[in-house]
DNA sequence: CTCCCGTCAC
DNA sequence: GTGACGGGAG
């Protein structure tokens, strides 16, 4: 048999093997599935794709629900303040992608009317959405056959076919797109079924550490597997060195409330409310009382903060600060380790 | 420590 | 084409 005829043969092998798994052991019941004999509703999906980015599933439902109570639909996500938007994201991280969301449903609803893009070339015109999210949705929302590449997908692939490019780099990319491209089912309405089970393959058995290849549906046309070296794929970036900030957090506090900023200069957390930030060499104010020191990896820096708080009489600090209740925090856009901060207190 | 992925600046 | 950036969970 000649090798693509073969190569065929396995690509079939591949994707016919793939759905079947993912109709047995895939996910079932995703809170933006379509109930029975329901339209699929493309906020949804494009809501949970969002979401599930850099989220696990687990954290990522709990979100979702929440938020879809909320913001029932994209008229009227667009319609609502970007702050209140950015509270029912408060938690997640990365709040660009609740900001990029806020503006991609002004866009969508611009004109007086609803108008989904119909497209995977439509979808990542809008922000926040890059390629593999506008697949995800298009195969989702319309059958289009677009190969979908995220995260889980290069995993894939590149433990399939032992690639040793870097993951990042645009050979990489080149390489899976031409690969995925020819896994993609024969039928449309098979796009749904098919990106979901990838996906959940990814998730679920060809993990990023301790891959269940006994359970694999495709594990024979797995090079890697067969070799017994897995572990080797993907090639990952290069590490960097991760830079330490010290900060010092100055939290005044009353009885039933606290002081906070609105973080407006820096980039990180921006618009969200934070504790008075003090450089480390800069003068920590005679009556805060040191309360806990604690490390916090962001993606490329580390910070490392002290914590300190002010016992308040009165609500009366300078400094622009703005004073909430204890109560009513879970209101407001405030970012989880500032919350832990709090707890100090 | 590692994992998630889209955007933007160069 | 590459790399910095961003947050939380495991």
């Amino acid at each position: 048999m000649s090798k693509i005829l073969k190569n065929i043969h396995s690509d079939l092998a591949f994707t016919n093997n793939l759905i079947n798994w993912g109709k047995s052991f895939g996910r079932k019941n995703l809170p933006w599935n379509p109930s029975y004999g329901k339209k699929i509703d493309p906020y949804k999906v494009w809501l949970s794709e969002i979401m599930l980015q850099q989220t696990q599933f687990r954290t990522g439902v709990k979100y979702f629900e929440r938020f879809i109570k909320h913001f029932p639909n994209v008229k009227n996500l667009a319609e609502s303040e970007i702050e209140t938007v950015l509270s029912f994201w408060s938690g997640l991280g990365y709040y660009a992608r609740a900001k990029n969301m806020h503006k991609a449903a002004k866009i969508i609803c611009s004109g007086g009317k609803v108008n989904f893009p119909k497209s995977a070339s439509d979808w990542k015109k809008l922000p926040g959405i890059g390629f593999s999210t506008a697949a995800a949705i298009s195969a989702f929302t319309v059958n289009e056959k677009q190969p979908i590449m995220d995260a889980n997908v290069i995993r894939i692939v590149a433990r399939q076919h032992k690639l040793i490019e870097r993951i990042g780099s645009a050979k990489l990319q080149k390489k899976i797109f031409i690969i995925c491209s020819k896994h993609l089912p024969k039928s449309n309405s098979d796009m749904p079924i098919y990106t979901q089970s990838i996906m959940d393959l990814g998730a679920l058995i060809c993990r990023p550490k301790e891959p269940l290849c006994d359970l694999c549906p495709v594990s024979e046309c797995c090079l890697s597997f067969l070799e017994g070296k897995v572990g080797n794929y993907p090639v990952k970036k290069k590490k960097v060195f991760k830079n330490i900030k010290r900060v010092s957090w100055i939290i005044p506090h009353t009885q039933d409330s606290i002081a906070l900023v609105q973080s407006k200069d820096s980039k990180l957390w921006e618009n969200f409310w934070i504790p008075i930030e003090i450089q480390e060499n800069n003068l920590i104010p005679k009556k805060a009382c040191f309360l806990k020191r604690f490390k916090l990896p962001i993606s490329n820096f580390i910070f490392d903060i002290s914590v300190w708080g002010i016992l308040c009489k009165r609500k009366n600090f300078e400094g622009g600060v703005r004073w909430f209740k204890n109560s009513n925090l879970n209101e407001k856009p405030i970012p989880s380790s500032v919350k832990k901060a709090i707890s100090f207190l």
